[in-house]
DNA sequence: GGTCATTTTTGACGGCTTGTCAAAAATGTC
DNA sequence: GACATTTTTGACAAGCCGTCAAAAATGACC
């Protein structure tokens, strides 16, 4: 039997259902949350039987890691393209806040399964592969924010306190994103409580924090409206098509 | 038979069980997470039938709700008292930022069973009743912030731009503290990623956040350590003490 | 004390779940 | 076509949730 690529016909096979398990399996999770994903049901609807399902993932939690790892790589994609964003240091940043907002708005699914694994408890079963995946993900991430938070700082244009390095910025703009569409996802009388339009009110905090170290130019000296315009249109114009669509 | 209170010794015997429910369920969910609840071992572990804990709670759900509804009057309590610090409004709000920390520091158990109710799916199966009364806590917290950002507007302290009301900066400080807390709780590497003191590192993001908005006094015009001290000791001494000792 | 309606408790049960593993089927090689 | 290897299968053990008819405890009244 000739080989094609690297992989055997049958090598590709199982590739393939493996894409088909995870696919499922993130409509479970959206649908009925964690609970309503169940092994037994994924082996049934692709007409498998429950131990080959096994052969791709050893536990149910395995299943849903290896759905956050793809989360995870996915927004990393998005934060390195709006990194190279070509503006000061505080424009790119604005640029990763964009990139944020468009994993949450493009793929509310891969945010929900995020959150999901946020549950230690989940976390211990998996594989220390992915894992260590995870963790270099998150790593990542905040390198990229540290990055433009540095060449902020070595630019001139913001000064931090004494023992408040720039990771210290980078997990005040995470906690606020993370926390910000947590509570979006999870407390759907938000609009009750007087916030209409919660992404733009965590980009207006963003901007806030980001004034409170009189990083310059301040939130008040850019035109808002126009950047966000030159971000989307040089960075994500596909995405932004999409988006506009939902 | 005698009536103590309103209640017979029957009814309190009850009341006292609930208790113990609770309080082993919790201990099951810190421990293991919400997948190490069981009611058939609530059951054996308390030494009664499965009928009877379904006689205290209609499903699981509704135990991890109860829980939830115990942690968020409890964190509402300590947000009442710390509204009513003496002082100018700024100062006013850092008390409650003190209180929001302390109640994750005082009852982590009660951060924990927080976060695992905001996966949705599980509030789906829960009784009317406690829903409203998660929602009413919520909304009361909100409101006691967002009051205390009204009293700021009104004494000139604070001005804050059109369109964004008194409610969207709560919702900021309620992003990060949230959210900080979540990722402290559930990504164990943030020493690695250069955070070695996340409670702090919070309070001063919550800072920042309230310069940006130009809040007077600025954290820089504060005795930040003297502050603190001061709320220690008015509103919080008893709790200051424990949390001292671990 | 004894009777009896009401409340409370019990635990076997059905139906679902996860994860295992020996046996069966498919595959590929010679 | 025979044989070694890989892949798939589904019956199985163990665990879970929630139900419900039957059993036990309670308490009011005579």
């Amino acid at each position: 039997m000739g080989m094609q690529g690297t992989l055997t016909r049958k090598q590709r096979e199982i590739q393939e259902r493996e894409g088909k398990i995870l696919e499922l399996a993130r409509a479970m999770i959206v649908g009925q949350g964690y609970h309503g994903l169940s092994m037994d049901r994924i082996a049934e609807a692709l007409e498998y039987s429950k131990g080959t399902i096994y052969q791709h993932f050893s536990c149910k939690e395995e299943v849903l890691m290896a759905l956050v790892n793809q989360a995870l790589e996915r927004r990393l994609g998005l934060f390195r393209r709006a990194a190279m964003f070509r503006g000061r240091p505080r424009e790119r940043l604005v640029a990763i806040g964009v990139a944020a907002e468009l994993f949450f708005r493009l793929y509310p699914d891969h945010f929900r399964v995020e959150h999901v694994i946020r549950l230690s408890s989940v976390q211990e079963k998996t594989s220390d592969e992915r894992r260590t995946f995870l963790e270099a993900c998150e790593a990542s991430c905040m390198e990229i924010v540290a990055g433009v938070i540095r060449d902020g700082v070595a630019s001139g244009d913001l000064k931090l306190p004494q023992s408040f390095g720039p990771e210290c910025l980078a997990f005040g703009l995470w906690a606020i994103t993370f926390g910000g569409n947590s509570i979006m996802a999870s407390s759907p009388s938000l609009a009750k409580l007087g916030i209409q339009q919660p992404l733009e009110v965590i980009r207006a905090n963003c901007n806030a924090l980001l004034d409170g170290f009189a990083w310059r130019p301040l939130s008040s000296e850019i035109d808002q409206a126009k950047l966000l315009e030159r971000i989307v249109t040089e960075v994500f114009p596909v995405e932004m098509a999409q988006a506009q669509l939902e």
